[in-house]
DNA sequence: TCGTTTATAATACGTTCGTACGTACTTATT
DNA sequence: AATAAGTACGTACGAACGTATTATAAACGA
């Protein structure tokens, strides 16, 4: 084992970390090289040791910030069978990650998609990924939901992930603007009571 | 009539609205001066004239934002009664204006509430008004439409305009991500659905 | 042990940022 | 006619930006 490749490695994540915590309050393209560099106490070059230019930084933000969301989001609901059981873990997950405040400015996929959704580039793509995959996974979901009979077969099942994405996003502005978790728990009433509809 | 004075008016809010363009798409922290002064062809030190702080123009990017989006989506539902056909008409205006492209980074309002919601300061608090006026709007709608029985009672008004707003929120970050206009449509279709709940 | 590789840092460079200042020109006031 | 007010522009400045270069110390492979 390379002992320095080891260090270099612990200080890459933490740098990524650090660069997603930030960029989940100031955006992507606000984000600096020196702040992140003093959060850390560490020099600004030795930020750029770790990833050599800015764009590198920001893609390995959102790596780090995807590897934060799915082990605080998504493994979890696997204990829950998938159907409705594991849709509501996600969604239940999802608010509770948003009220932890696991990142400073709320969630940092809502933040920065909106920052670069009309701005070209492999920054864009990459957090248009992340967003089809949680898009997909819900979706999916529903779909087991809908075939086991607990949830009403229209709207489509990506209707109903897409409305429940922008239900969440909006408890992400909401909570972020007034700093209280009525949105958040408003939100987790609209969902339940969207996803009651089979029961009618 | 002083003629000074008009003409400051006049590059006053040919600035604003330039301002408002570009930080559609870059977003209003990371608009610069430079970019809209070459934008219109004028010096920077103009719209330095113009806007002597960058704040200064960041919310009179806001204001003239604010003057469009009336223009565009409030003003033209007025003549639709009050209640479910007005509701019907901003939601249906609102759609058409991300459609339209009025702004070229989709919806000001949604972009920049997302850049501002984790930073306090006079930017978010003229943003968070105008998101404010624009839920107290839509909820005297659907409470109008629930007393006069077009709506259902429950979920509460409130609720209902915040999910509206989740909803046209969505599909403005989709049709940016996208650029084709399926989201809007599909968007369209769920809120018609979630204001029909009255007729089962 | 010696040369190589790697992480971290210090320093510097060119560019762009927001802002301040001085000035030319136009319009209004006296 | 003379002074004041207001717009538009050129220029300049310090700070911060991203990036490139170089140096130092530690860990590896031969």
């Amino acid at each position: 084992m390379d002992r320095r490749r080891e260090r270099g490695e612990i200080t890459r994540k933490t740098v990524a970390r650090q660069a997603a915590a930030i960029a989940s309050v100031t955006g992507l393209s606000s984000m600096t090289l020196a702040t992140v560099a003093e959060a850390l106490g560490i020099s600004k070059s030795s930020v750029q040791a770790a990833y050599p230019t800015k764009q590198d930084l920001q893609l390995g933000a959102i790596a780090q910030a995807t590897e934060i969301f799915v082990a605080q989001v998504i493994t979890p609901s696997f204990e829950q069978p998938e159907g409705l059981p594991r849709l509501r873990a996600l969604t239940d997950a999802w608010l509770d990650y948003i009220a932890q405040r696991v990142f400073p400015g709320g969630c940092f996929m809502v933040s920065n998609l909106n920052d670069f959704d009309s701005r070209p580039g492999e920054v864009r793509d990459a957090l248009a990924r992340g967003r089809k995959g949680w898009l997909a996974l819900l979706a999916r979901q529903v779909v087991v939901a809908q075939t086991a009979g607990e949830v009403a077969a229209h709207p489509t099942a990506s209707m109903r992930a897409f409305e429940i994405d922008a239900l969440l996003a909006a408890a992400n502005l909401a909570h972020n603007l007034t700093d209280d978790n009525t949105p958040i728990e408003t939100t987790r009433e609209l969902i339940a009571l969207r996803l009651d509809d089979v029961a009618r």
